[in-house]
DNA sequence: ATGGACCTTCCAGTGCAGGGGAAGGTCAAG
DNA sequence: CTTGACCTTCCCCTGCACTGGAAGGTCCAT
């Protein structure tokens, strides 16, 4: 396949299959005699596993790191699974930033339609905030 | 006030408050002689509404935008008001994604602790993503 | 007069995941 | 035989909020 088929079949771009080559996630391809790459269809089960690593929220390079795990022919679950908790806590990290984010801004929202514009103090830029 | 001195009462550094300067966040100084910036104190509380903007997620260019309203001599708080609703809107669409992908990581997990790894397809890279 | 703490400007880089576009080569159809 | 779609490498740009460092000027105490 050439870089444009697997793109569009993978749902992605030929400047994202070109830079995960460079970053590691995928092999460099044989090429044709012309020097386009030439890529084996089997990469598309690599592309959908980048995709779900990425869904699961891991960075391009924890992928690189499980993927370079698998092609030393080992099987890279335990470290998979270490990845996934440190995600997890820190999603929930995030969700607990974001709920008291939240709290703030609809509170400060509650303010700024009860109370009215023209209190705001002289060195205030504005009280709702 | 020096610039250090205010970077210090304002708790942050030198490099930010030039850096606010360039982004049109501080407006310029006075000089020194010497050519030092000397800051009016009153800058504190502008620095002040810069923290609390950032705390309720807005961006400096948005914080820029309710300053430079403020300085035009309008009261900001209809359009600070806008600024919070759209944030609000934003943060909840962030919290349902995450919560979101914090299930799917809690399924994943769950999975990779019951499951052994060596029913690793061979086409796979790891079950568990 | 000299050391150190402070200040100035300017340039460049960080992390993340690509995107934009130039300059040129290749291939199949009309 | 030319057009258009595709491919190649190359380098720079994006957003966000800074941070680091170089080269040089200033101020105060010793």
């Amino acid at each position: 396949m050439r870089i444009g088929e697997l793109a569009s079949a993978a749902g992605t771009s030929t400047k994202t299959l070109r830079f995960y080559e460079e970053q590691g996630l995928l092999p460099a391809p044989d090429r044709t005699p012309a020097g386009y790459r030439d890529y084996d269809p089997i990469m598309l089960d690599r592309l959908d596993f980048i995709r779900r690593g990425q869904a699961a929220g891991l960075t391009l390079a924890q992928i690189q790191q499980v993927l370079e795990i698998r092609d030393g022919g080992q099987a890279p679950c335990g470290h998979v699974r270490d990845l996934l908790d440190q995600r997890l806590v820190n999603v929930e990290d995030q969700l607990r930033s974001l709920t008291a984010l939240r709290d703030t801004l609809t509170s400060l929202r509650d303010e700024a339609t009860t109370l009215h514009p023209d209190t705001c103090g002289p060195h205030q830029v504005c009280r709702y905030v």
